[in-house]
DNA sequence: CACTTGACCTGTCCGC
DNA sequence: TGCGGACAGGTCAAGT
């Protein structure tokens, strides 16, 4: 679930809370969401203060002063917390007397994922998914949870970060100042006879876009994800890279997108999803024309469509 | 080579 | 109520 808009957000959070900070212990309870040695990890890692938090793709990468560098995709289901040491963490609230409130719970049991907005995941930490465990000096904790163990973090030598190959394949970043309308025309003619909603899916085509903002752009372009990209126009392709753009924007800026896991450095949730126009919005009306919005499958994903707004041309 | 499908996992939901 | 199966979606390996 985390695209890039979601791993923008945990990036922003994280670079606000661990540069500076010196690890000083690591556990792990599963070796392929933290497959690197201990030795490497009690050498390059142990002891090591964080300098940036930097993002490319999906990727996360969190540089060190000892030029190793963590590098993390949280694939579907993976989530970054930060938790500190609060002095109210370890005391309970006193009122006007100065004696105990009557009916809090210093361990509350209320899990993110219940319903509510403002449900406490921090208060939990560590559950049942949690992966990775990093410690810092002052007792704080970055959590990796992950409930599918599809996400991975690794240590790498700052210097071969590069050469890695997801690093070496991957397309441009979309909301870089110099990539244009042109560029994204041009990335996307590299697979001319795939569906649009596989083109733009391809991190080697563009990066960091997945199924929720490939719908909800193409929606906004009003074209069907199973057109093949060669009978896309190029007004077509300069409406789709706006739409693209304007997504992305507004799904940082709106934190992400929530549906299942999904949650930022800080515990919380993100609210794109009421903004979404068709994602996860089958059944319901279609914002434009009010037609509603079906659910099919492309490129092998649950996609979503307006059947009036987004025909399938084949000509 | 271009493209599609299956595997990696766990939790949830739906139908019988 | 329990149980099997479909589904969720990012990426890579394997298959067509």
């Amino acid at each position: 679930m985390p695209e890039l808009p979601e791993v923008e957000t945990v990036r922003i959070g994280l670079a606000k809370l661990l540069p500076g900070r010196k690890i000083t212990s690591v556990t792990s309870d599963w070796e392929k969401s933290f497959p690197n040695a201990k030795s490497d990890v009690d050498t390059f890692l142990i002891g090591a203060m964080v300098l940036r938090v930097r993002r490319r793709a999906k990727v996360l990468l969190i540089d060190f002063d000892t030029e190793y560098s963590l590098v993390i995709h949280l694939k579907m289901t993976g989530q970054l917390v930060f938790v500190s040491k609060h002095p109210e963490d370890k005391h309970p609230k006193l009122n006007s007397n100065g004696e105990v409130k009557t009916g809090q719970k210093l361990k509350p049991e209320i899990r993110f994922g219940a319903g509510h907005p403002n449900d406490s995941l921090i208060s939990t930490l560590p559950d049942r998914s949690t992966r990775v465990i990093l410690t810092f000096l002052d007792n704080s904790h970055l959590y990796f949870n992950d409930q599918r163990k599809f996400g991975w973090m690794k240590l790498f030598p700052a210097v071969e970060v590069p050469s890695i190959d997801f690093f070496k394949r991957v397309g441009p970043e979309p909301l870089a100042d110099d990539f244009t309308s042109d560029d994204f025309k041009q990335r996307l003619a590299r697979r001319p006879r795939t569906t649009i909603k596989a083109a733009l899916l391809d991190q080697s085509v563009i990066a960091g876009v997945g199924n929720i903002y490939a719908d909800e752009s193409l929606w906004g372009a009003r074209i069907h994800p199973a057109t093949r990209v060669d009978l896309i126009s190029s007004k077509k392709s300069h409406t789709l890279y706006d739409e693209l753009q304007f997504v992305l924007r507004l799904a940082i800026e709106k934190g992400g997108s929530t549906d299942k896991n999904y949650v930022n450095a800080e515990g919380k949730r993100g609210s794109y999803m009421d903004f979404a126009r068709v994602f996860r919005r089958e059944g319901l009306a279609c914002p434009r024309c009010s037609t509603l919005i079906v659910k099919s499958r492309v490129a092998g994903r649950g996609t979503h469509t307006c059947p009036r707004c987004q025909k399938l041309t084949k000509e």
